[in-house]
DNA sequence: TATAAAATGATAGTAATGCTATTATCTTTG
DNA sequence: CAAAGATAATAGCATTACTATCATTTTATA
């Protein structure tokens, strides 16, 4: 997997940015410490100039990759689901049978990021962080339609959509499919944020726990159990 | 029900405001102006003096009741989940057959308020769209312990505890009671957010889909079904 | 290696935001 | 009708979210 995810780019519509940050050092220091900037004080706080002053750089310099901080955000949450993308695809596309298939795509779509992805300048466990704190936040924006229309949220449909898939091939008779799809990964964030915010709203206190409980939820919602 | 609201006071911790906006006739058009123009113009844009100049009121008077918008927004939200968690109370109190109870409150947690319910200063429609488009952000900032501590989300977190214990009295043995009640809580929001800006990622197209399609899946997380 | 082109840095400037403070005026209500 | 309380008007300040310009450095290429 790291050697491999070596070669490979996240591809991220390239409107969000106006030059690729993959394309040069700078653009690559931006993003890998703005994901450190980012979860050390929020994105609220968080602007170009402190970014610009952590990597000794220059505000104006950043705005030549992106326009702005929601500019970034949509590049970086990106490319947290293009990650999981390839990692649920990579896990998944050898099984066929569709209950263990669905099985291993949950456990990775629900699991914190924690283990060994150093293999890259993007470090994934502080990102899943950034998208269980910030995610919803680049689209719950009075510009939602505009910057869908642009195609600024194309991974993270295609995620859904592999998702209500392989439930539909568990269940081709079951009603909700995409509503399925779209509750776990949206309810997998939610419930690690409550873990760590809200402890009495969750019962996923140990590690694996969303994982369990959305596997469970979501087998038994097709009728079904999670081993063939 | 409308009759009835009219002499109860959705109890707000004081906390959250600097004087009761309740108690005059200038507060009451701040909530009520405030509610209108974060719909029209979103969060982001919303700001004390633009309510200032539509209510024809002064940027300054607004801050002798609420701190800042952030504080106005756990107002509006803290109200709305007060105003649900009202109307859960009321129709589910007489009934004693916990699937009948769950059922019932399942129905007025994940249903869109769109009926009569005109029975105060608060457009409680508008106010619902309010909260499917910006409650996350009432709680995804850097303050969120904080302000936990301070009590600002407890009508919410009595709320998902109420949920939680209908879905126990129903099936005690299940493992994620207070896991399933927030998902059910959250999920609904966001379920409502999808139909209106992302419908292929989900399947509640239809008035009343949401419900429905939360209905199934808690029944049959619990193993068994809506009626008794 | 000279030289043009591209990238970056430094500085300045602007309108808007998110406040706070002060003072003036209007409304109650005792 | 006077005092208290509430509201309005105005000003001011630090920060944000940019844009623009120009200088300097780096890189590419002839």
């Amino acid at each position: 997997m790291e050697r491999l995810l070596k070669f490979v780019k996240i591809g991220i519509n390239e409107k969000i940015y106006i030059k690729d940050p993959e394309s040069t050092t700078l653009g690559k220091r931006i993003v890998e410490e703005s994901i450190l900037l980012i979860q050390e004080i929020g994105f609220e706080a968080f602007t170009f100039k402190k970014l610009g002053q952590r990597i000794g750089s220059n505000e104006s310099s950043i705005y030549r990759y992106f326009e702005n901080k929601h500019k970034l955000l949509l590049y970086l949450t990106s490319w947290y689901w293009g990650w999981l993308e390839y990692k649920l695809v990579f896990a998944t596309n050898s099984i066929t049978e569709p209950r263990e298939k669905l099985r291993t795509a949950l456990t990775i779509v629900t699991q914190a990021a924690e283990v060994d992805s150093n293999f890259s300048h993007i470090d994934e466990v502080l990102l899943s962080k950034i998208v269980i704190n910030e995610y919803s936040k680049s689209y719950l924006t009075k510009e939602v339609d505009a910057d869908n229309k642009e195609g600024y949220f194309v991974i993270y449909k295609r995620l859904v959509n592999r998702l209500s898939t392989m439930i539909a091939a568990v269940d081709a008779a079951y009603k909700y499919p995409s509503s399925l799809a779209s509750t776990v990964l949206e309810g997998s964030l939610h419930q690690h944020f409550l873990k760590d915010h809200f402890a009495s709203l969750t019962d996923c206190h140990e590690k694996g726990d969303p994982t369990d409980y959305f596997i469970e939820l979501v087998f038994n919602a097709l009728n079904t159990t999670p081993n063939g």
